[in-house]
DNA sequence: CTCTGTGAACTAGTTCACAGCT
DNA sequence: AGCTGTGAACTAGTTCACAGAG
């Protein structure tokens, strides 16, 4: 990813890793609870269970933003919140466009989650003329062809795609033309773009993938306990068996909508 | 979470990383792919740069399930599809429930990248008795009340929470007690779960503060800090702490009009 | 000679355990 | 006392680099 050469070896104060920033939000969404209770102070080990992970490592991420806790107390909860929120960079509004309105693309439109953390969606695009004009979420859908100019008369720099995987990549190439340098894609495909840009995906099947294989292990273990190690030459043996068959005639790509 | 138990250090073959497993619904669309335009072989540096991976990692991988290379050639294609989709388990069919008709619910019903990959939508559940009948996708939706039987009489054991965050929990248990096992949950909230119950997150909103701290230091990298005074707390508390919606917008437009 | 498969070296991330502040 | 902050030990994941199959 980007990360290939980004490495400051310098300035220790601005290492976070990637696997703290990625927990970040789920501090803040646990401190934000809190604070909406009115909580004042939370220690690592109760903030630690409401974001689910443990408290060494909670207390080890928010080493290296600083030293914001008080000892033999805890945390404050407001405090906290301001500086994980500055951190992660959610004190400024970030305009957004959305590409690709069918049912994805108009479930992203209308999650709260985006609006209350410094998200606002700049607009929503679509290459159906039909759809243009069309509201949703209370905002009307554009048209494709308005891509660079509403990218630059608002000063969008983050997008999503929505689009099917087929259009990803042309449409990641205007955005990125355009001059948007963060993308979060929701289409089933690779997106390359150049260096200085960043890609993040979500894949839904991916998820349920994942899921599968470790469903498939637990099925398996009951059937015996601890069945032998040798199962790799067997099962090679009988894949080879069955060879070349047109194992699915199942289907056509990956695509969302 | 689940990966709590001990790392069994016996049987080498069992012993798939979890980075990997991550990894091979990547390698499966890109080999998918190729497969449909007839292409017999591929190497791993052709398959690595189609799923956006480094060769070597690859090939590491793909180690663990086995030698299904054949050296100075590449590997076969087909054969290579199949031995991953029974790996993760994708040959055999798995019924799913999506509890939760939102927005969001309903583009999960819609995706056909479910559906291609053994993935078989059982039911659609809402709480909403006015969804009751109402066809998503082809398929009847049906009241939560109906979610034990449906369950148990269609062997679930696959669930994907679409629900605000407010219902998730609660969801989750009758999921869990019914005897799901896996679980996919999209409302921004932590899951707790019995052992031997598998959670995997989808928060749309971390992925874009992810994507925002990287933008915001990209930013930063050129002018002046914004340098937030400490004392500032109380209009960050407020930007930030408002919502606890559900994925899907129950929500209005959250923009002025 | 080409390209896989894999030990070995390296890098990132997690957990432990305790010194030290309040 | 209680709890944070952090070096040190450990574990997982990645990359290197090359032996060896075809």
């Amino acid at each position: 990813m980007a990360t290939g050469r980004t490495h400051r070896p310098a300035t220790r104060s601005r290492g976070i890793p990637e696997a703290t920033v990625a927990r970040l939000p789920l501090y803040l969404r646990a401190l934000t609870a809190l604070s909406e209770r009115s909580v004042p102070t939370v220690s690592s080990e109760e903030l630690a269970a409401a974001a689910g992970v443990n408290s060494a490592k909670l207390r080890k991420d928010f080493s290296y933003l600083g030293s914001y806790g008080t000892r033999g107390v805890g945390y404050d909860v407001e405090y906290l919140v301001y500086q994980i929120s500055r951190e992660l960079g959610l004190t400024q509004d970030w305009p957004v466009v959305i590409v690709g309105i069918g049912n994805l693309g108009a479930a992203l439109a209308n999650y709260g989650g985006f609006a209350s953390r410094g998200f606002r969606v700049a607009a929503l695009i679509d290459a159906d003329p039909a759809m243009a004009g069309k509201p949703v979420a209370g905002i009307a859908v554009q048209h494709t062809d308005e891509l660079e100019h509403i990218i630059e008369s608002n000063g969008v720099s983050i997008g999503v795609i929505a689009t099917p995987a087929g259009a990803a990549q042309q449409v990641c190439e205007r955005l990125v033309a355009a001059g948007v340098t963060s993308i979060l894609n929701f289409a089933p495909t690779v997106l390359t773009v150049p260096d200085g840009v960043d890609v993040r995906k979500v894949d839904l099947s991916i998820e349920l993938q994942i899921l599968a294989f470790h469903e498939q292990r637990k099925a398996g273990e009951e059937g015996g306990p601890d069945s032998g190690g040798p199962a790799v030459a067997a099962r090679a043996a009988a894949a080879v068996a069955d060879d070349r068959k047109g194992p699915d005639g199942d289907m056509p790509a990956v695509m969302p909508a």
